[in-house]
DNA sequence: GAGATATAATTAGGTGCCTAACTATATAAG
DNA sequence: CTTATATAGTTAGGCACCTAATTATATCTC
């Protein structure tokens, strides 16, 4: 029984949750909560972990992973220079964490450190021009692929979907904040 | 300037990709694509890492991750008692992972496993009562907050909400197969 | 029954991201 | 000027999940 011949797509479940397993879990502890309302949040649970895993699939291809191409595309956003406290913030990730994606990146020649005049402290980032060249080469691909993602919505739908997902996105705080609080959408910074 | 006294909200930045930065990027390359599909898979993106790191925040409160809290949830929901193969299926990870959930939650107490009569090969991993009591225990303010994640949606809007949100994970297969394929939903197995 | 093959679970090692601790530089207060 | 404190970046170590290789048992074929 040959499978793993071409591609290994064997573990490629979707796990979907359904509304009778909602109900089930709700009903078992006699819970006053609305199935659906735990549907849509399982729901978009499971797609967001499988976007997640997508995406990694999806950049390797081009040697990148997401948090890489981020910080690329980033850097291009920006005139192709930024520091690293600037990246961090732009792609809500740790600094420490930009340091690690820097260190590969500048290993494969795509990104240069190189000190500030100004504060002895800083070390600005820079896109090289194989990392630009880079850029321009996935584009068409890359591109093409996040807009067949969203083919089956047509324009009308997309908007109304990027309304409900923005107000559930504001929603995610009532997994992290104080129980009963009210979602405050952004935490800006100061 | 104290800023980590009570919490670290340090970092909770949103990063929030807005559709000039994706009319930018399209721009840039000259790509006939559509900008707000762009920003549509982009929002999605990151809405879906937010909210992974916040599910990580919610179970840490009770001790577990969102694997392991997954993996009980699924063991409940079939008499607690499950092949680690089965519950691999059930939560679309691989046997690799489900070894390393149950290696940590029969540490805990959680779960434990056993040898099966018929084969050999086979250990059935058991719910144990403290484990039982662990989601009796979280039930409510599990509930709660993921009710109150959506809770800016309407019943209406829910409704749309899944229906769209299914569509686009569908497409989420744009990402990883050939390009130029129609999304094909699930890929079951067998 | 012996040898090849399939399957269940585990182990080994890798990636992506995190937090906490550290180093080096800058700045403010006495 | 010296000491305390803030800030930029890095390092060290951890967790969740992955793939590939390994071990042990089962099954199929001769």
């Amino acid at each position: 029984m040959f499978m793993n011949n071409n591609n290994k797509k064997i573990n490629d479940i979707e796990a979907i949750p359904s509304l009778v397993q909602s109900k089930r879990q709700i009903d078992r502890y006699n819970l006053d909560i609305d199935a659906q309302a735990i549907l849509v949040a399982s729901r978009l649970m499971a797609a967001g972990a499988k976007l997640g895993h997508a995406s990694e699939i999806h950049f390797s291809r081009f040697g990148l992973s997401t948090g890489r191409y981020r910080l690329l595309a980033d850097l291009e956003d920006n005139e192709g220079e930024e520091l690293p406290s600037q990246l961090a913030e732009h792609l809500g990730v740790t600094r420490a964490t930009v340091t690690g994606l820097i260190d590969i990146l500048e290993r494969d020649g795509l990104v240069s450190r190189r000190a500030t005049s100004e504060d002895g402290r800083q070390r600005t980032v820079i896109l090289t021009e194989e990392g630009a060249k880079k850029l321009r080469e996935m584009a068409p691909e890359h591109f093409a692929r996040l807009e067949a993602m969203v083919g089956l919505l047509n324009i009308d739908e997309r908007s109304v979907f990027l309304d409900l997902l923005d107000r559930v996105t504001q929603g995610i705080s009532a997994l992290t904040g104080e129980l009963g609080s009210k979602p405050k959408g952004n935490i800006s910074n100061e």
